[in-house]
DNA sequence: ACCCAGGTTGTCA
DNA sequence: TGACAACATGGG
C-alpha cells in the first residue's frame, strides 16, 4: 500500500445545491456501493479509473484526486449532474398534487441519481438480492480486494468479467457471495465475449434495455430496472424492491400483490422521470419520513 | 440462537 | 400465469 498524494482541493460548482444527507444518501443509500467516509466527512471512493475525494459544503463540493491517473472535473460535472438537469425533470413530477411526494422531495433536497459506471452498476445490483446494502457494500468491496486491480489506498478497482468468469470457487467463496456467486460468474462468462455490451445496450430503448438485461442469469426485474436507472441514466426505469412496496402501500393505499402492478402504478403516476421519484420515495422510506404523522 | 435481508430461480398446479 | 420454497451468508 503506498501513501497517498492529493491534489488541492478544488471547488465542483454545481446549478442546484445537495443537502448533506442528500449527498450521504447519493453516495451510500444503495446507488453506489463504493464510497467510504472517513471521521472528518470525508468521502474517498473509486471512480473513473482514479481515486477520488468529496468534502459537502453549502452550495458546492470540494474534491481532490490522485494526480497519476487523474479524475477530470469534466467527469465530475457529469457524475453529480452539475447542470441541473433532473431538478428540471423533478419539478415536472406530480408533487403539486401528491402530499407524499411532495414531502419526499423536501426531505432530500438536491438528491439526484449520479452516472454511475454500468459495469460497477451490474455487479453491485447482481449482489442484492435478499441482502442489506450493508452487506452488498463489503460483498463489492471483497470481490474488488480479492480480485482487482489496486488503484490506491486500501481501494481496488471491480475485476473485469474476464476475470470474474475464471475465478475459482474458493476466490468467489472468500468474498461472501453466498448464492450469489453464480449470479457473478455465469454472467461474466456471457459478457465477457461481449466487450462492447455496454454500446451495445445503451442502444436499446428501455423497455428493450431492461428486457435485454434479464436475459442475463441473476437479473430478473428489480435489478435490470436499477441497472437500467443508475447504470445507463434510464430515469423512467421504476426498481420495485421492498421497500417501494410498502412504500406505496402504506402512502398510497395500494393493494396489489404483484410487483409488476406496483411498477405500472409508477410508470402511469410518476412519468418519465418515475426513477427520480423512486429514489425519493426510497429514501425517505428507509429514513421513516414517508408518511406525513412520522 | 434466531430472523431476515434493494430478489431470482426452479418447480408444481 | 401464479404461488412458493430454496438459496448462502452475516448483521442485528
Amino acid at each position: 500500500m503506498t501513501a497517498l498524494s492529493w491534489t488541492e482541493w478544488r471547488t465542483l460548482p454545481l446549478s442546484h445545491p445537495i443537502a448533506e444527507k442528500s449527498l450521504a444518501e447519493q453516495l451510500d443509500g444503495g446507488q453506489s456501493f463504493r464510497w467510504e467516509k472517513d471521521k472528518d466527512g470525508i468521502w474517498t471512493g473509486p471512480l473513473g479509473n482514479s481515486l477520488v475525494s468529496l468534502s459537502h459544503h453549502q452550495n458546492h463540493l470540494q474534491w481532490r484526486t490522485c494526480p497519476s491517473a487523474a479524475c477530470t472535473e469534466e467527469f465530475l460535472l457529469s457524475y453529480f449532474d452539475a447542470q441541473g438537469q433532473q431538478a428540471k425533470l423533478i419539478d415536472r413530477l406530480p408533487w403539486r398534487s401528491d402530499p407524499v411526494l411532495d414531502r419526499a422531495l423536501k426531505n432530500f433536497p438536491g438528491l439526484r441519481i449520479l452516472k454511475h459506471d454500468p459495469h460497477e452498476t451490474l455487479i453491485g445490483f447482481l449482489c442484492s438480492s435478499n441482502k442489506r446494502i450493508l452487506q452488498i457494500r463489503k460483498m463489492v468491496a471483497s470481490l474488488a480486494n480479492q480480485l482487482g486491480e489496486p488503484i490506491g489506498g486500501s481501494f481496488h478497482q471491480l475485476p473485469t468479467w474476464t476475470v470474474l468468469a475464471r475465478a475459482t470457487d474458493a476466490e468467489l467463496k472468500a468474498c461472501a457471495l453466498g448464492y450469489r456467486a453464480n449470479f457473478i460468474r455465469n454472467t461474466a462468462r456471457v459478457l465477457e465475449s461481449q466487450p462492447q455490451w455496454v454500446e451495445e445496450f445503451q442502444k436499446l430503448s428501455t423497455p428493450d434495455l431492461i428486457g435485454k438485461l434479464q436475459t442475463l442469469p441473476g437479473v430478473g426485474p428489480k435489478v435490470a430496472a436499477c441497472v437500467a436507472l443508475f447504470g445507463f441514466q434510464r430515469l423512467e426505469s421504476f426498481p420495485v424492491d421492498t421497500w417501494i412496496v410498502q412504500a406505496l402501500s402504506s402512502a398510497y393505499g395500494l393493494n396489489y400483490k404483484r410487483p409488476a402492478d406496483f411498477e405500472t402504478f409508477g410508470r402511469i403516476h410518476f412519468g418519465s422521470a418515475a426513477g427520480l421519484a423512486q429514489q425519493y420515495l426510497f429514501a425517505s422510506a428507509r429514513a421513516g419520513q414517508l408518511l406525513p404523522s412520522a
